[in-house]
DNA sequence: ATCTCGATTCCCT
DNA sequence: GGGAATCGAGATT
C-alpha cells in the first residue's frame, strides 16, 4: 500500500506557468468504492483567465461553470466536453481565474481497476489524454469544486522534480483561438510513453 | 425555447 | 488522417 501525502497549500501558492511545471511528477489520486487508483502527472495546460483567448475564463467571463475558477487556488474545476470529463487545477490568487488542465498521467496504483475502466484496452491508452485518464481514475463531476488537499481527489508528492527533463509547446485542441493558440503553455516531461498525441 | 460548437475520443479508411 | 458521436454550457431569440 502506497502511502500518499497531499501537497502543502503553499505549495499552490506561485505563478500559474510555474506551477503548471511543478505539478509534473506529481500524484493524481483517487478514491472511490471500487478502490484506489492513481497516476504521476506528466502533461499540463496552462489557461490564464483574463487575457486568454483559449480560457474559459477569458475576459473574466464568470459563469456557473467558471465560477470555482475565481476560488482559491488548488481547487478543483471538472467540466464535460463531448461526454467526458477534464480536471484541472484552479491556481493564482482568489480572484484570478487562472486554471491548469491535466492532460495525461503514468498509471501508478489500482492498474487493474483502470484496465477496467478503460475497457481492456493496451495499458499505454489508458491514461494518455484529458478525458482517458479522469475515466481510468473515475474523477466525475462530482469532485467539482473541492480542493486537491482532501479526499477523494488529491495531488501528492511524486517524483523529486530534479529527476525530469521538461519540455513546453504550444497546447492542444484550441485552434480557434487566435493569438493565444501559438502560447508555449503546455508542458509534459520529454520521452514519457503517455503523453497525449 | 432554440441554436451553436467544443481544452475529446473512437472507429474507419 | 478524417469524421461521427453526442450533450450541455453559454449565447441568442
Amino acid at each position: 500500500m502506497i502511502q500518499y501525502k497531499p501537497v502543502l497549500p503553499i505549495f499552490y501558492n506561485k505563478s500559474t506557468l510555474e506551477l503548471a511545471q511543478n505539478l509534473l511528477g506529481c500524484v493524481l489520486v483517487k478514491e472511490t468504492e471500487e478502490g484506489v487508483a492513481s497516476g504521476y502527472i506528466v502533461e499540463t495546460e496552462a489557461y490564464m483567465g483574463p487575457d486568454d483567448q483559449a480560457a474559459h475564463s477569458f475576459g473574466n467571463r464568470r459563469t456557473k461553470r467558471t465560477e470555482v475558477m475565481f476560488d482559491q487556488a488548488g481547487t478543483v474545476y471538472t467540466y464535460t466536453m463531448h461526454t467526458h470529463t477534464l480536471v484541472n487545477v484552479v491556481c493564482a490568487g482568489v480572484g484570478i481565474p487562472h486554471a491548469i488542465l491535466i492532460r495525461a498521467v503514468e498509471p501508478l496504483d489500482g492498474q487493474e481497476l483502470m484496465g477496467v475502466r478503460r475497457s481492456g484496452r493496451p495499458k499505454k491508452e489508458w491514461t494518455n489524454g484529458p478525458g482517458k485518464l479522469t475515466k481510468a481514475l473515475g474523477i466525475k463531476m462530482d469532485d467539482y469544486g473541492k480542493h486537491f488537499m482532501k479526499p477523494p481527489l488529491m495531488i501528492c508528492e511524486g517524483w523529486p522534480t530534479d529527476i525530469l527533463t521538461i519540455q513546453a509547446g504550444p497546447r492542444i485542441g484550441i485552434d480557434n483561438s487566435g493569438e493565444a493558440r501559438d502560447y508555449p503553455w503546455r508542458f509534459y516531461v520529454a520521452d514519457n510513453p503517455f503523453i497525449s498525441k
